[in-house]
DNA sequence: GGAACACTCAAATGGCTATTAAAAACTAAA
DNA sequence: TTTAGTTTTTAATAGCCATTTGAGTGTTCC
């Protein structure tokens, strides 16, 4: 029988999917070949094939992967049910700092990278990261809600399209971080983005 | 006496730049192999090292040829000196909503594709494109100290860092709208970064 | 102990891709 | 017409990379 069933535990197939994640997160789906992959866990090519059906497959574990990771950080600051709504995404913004900051290379966003690569030549890819950009406005738009009900915001905000603009946003600020490689920038940007929502405060 | 000085019309090397351009901005510069380029000219590889010492070679020149593009529709929008500088702002944001919604199936911006692309294995390409980011916040600077000049900013306004800003923000809504495939998508967050401008307004 | 299955390995395969080499075709000037 | 210089073509070369094959090792359950 298959060993293979979803919420099995796969120490290698785990350590391929986490490699993965840190080398193509650093050098993008193309650039990480899979000598990559399993020189640097000392394996051989037939256990991974063992494991995915393709290096595409293991495109779509890395992104799930990422997703999860996402959802964790993210839950670490908009999860702060004693927090208001406005002091959970300032915390939010500031946790994203201090994460960038404890690397010396700042990577950017890993979906930012996958959809600018795989967008075209991959429209699977490129549906799912749609799925996710939107999962994460999904989770802004709801804290926006929680801000206008509490007067964090004026009435007339449309929480959603105002969540949708946060998400790209960030994801403009997390690519210009990357290119200048200066996290310093992220900070700036973001200061940005703070006083446009406060301009938006009911009074 | 080589025929390759600066200046010179060379009509084969310019088609191989103008589809090097179309292709990588379609697909990258990882998935344009020299064969797509080479085909679609119907010539053969030896003409392509005739003129491009190498593939990298034809990387830098494309990116040249993107950065002309930008400056000239910059200047569509910021060099109409009749108008005030919002209204010159504004203009842009629309001229970029017309120019991709003409193209059915969104694009994104060629400069923030290559970033992520190539930052991490080209530094040189990186810090070329970190100097064109910069250089086209240098004319949103410009043109929001004209703003505040005429008080359609307030004067405590950082104007360098909040160019900075919009480069970031643009970014990010192109990313955005190439991986949603929705040119909608653009002109929602542009009418947010227009609504934060316009709360910056003087008095 | 042995049969079925899970996993790993080493070695090939074949396609793709950038790059090179060398000859041919064209151009223009002497 | 000769000659030198340019552009282009054809035909390799060599490396990389995803994928396959098939044999091997271990493990579990009867």
């Amino acid at each position: 029988m298959s060993n293979l069933i979803i919420g099995k535990h796969y120490p290698t197939r785990e350590k391929i999917v986490e490699i993965a994640c840190t080398l193509m997160r650093k050098k993008g789906f193309h650039a990480t070949t899979l000598d990559d992959i399993l020189k640097e866990l000392g394996m051989s090519k037939g256990s991974f094939f063992y494991y995915f059906k393709s290096k595409e497959a293991l495109g779509y574990a890395v992104i799930e992967r990422f997703r999860e990771r996402l959802m964790n950080f993210t839950s670490l600051s908009l999860g702060q049910v004693n927090k208001s709504p406005m002091e959970r995404l300032n915390l939010h913004f500031e946790n994203l700092i201090n994460d960038f900051s404890q690397h010396e290379c700042p990577t950017g966003c890993p979906f930012g990278m996958l959809a600018q690569e795989l967008s075209e030549r991959h429209p699977g890819f490129r549906l799912r990261l749609a799925e996710i950009f939107d999962e994460s406005s999904g989770l802004w738009q709801k804290l926006l809600e929680e801000a206008k009900a509490i007067g964090e915001l004026y009435e007339a905000v449309d929480c959603k399209a105002l969540a949708d603009f946060l998400v790209g946003d960030l994801q403009g600020a997390l690519l210009l971080m990357k290119t200048t490689q200066d996290v310093g920038r992220l900070k700036r940007h973001l200061f940005h983005t703070r006083d446009y929502l406060t301009s938006l405060r009911a009074y």
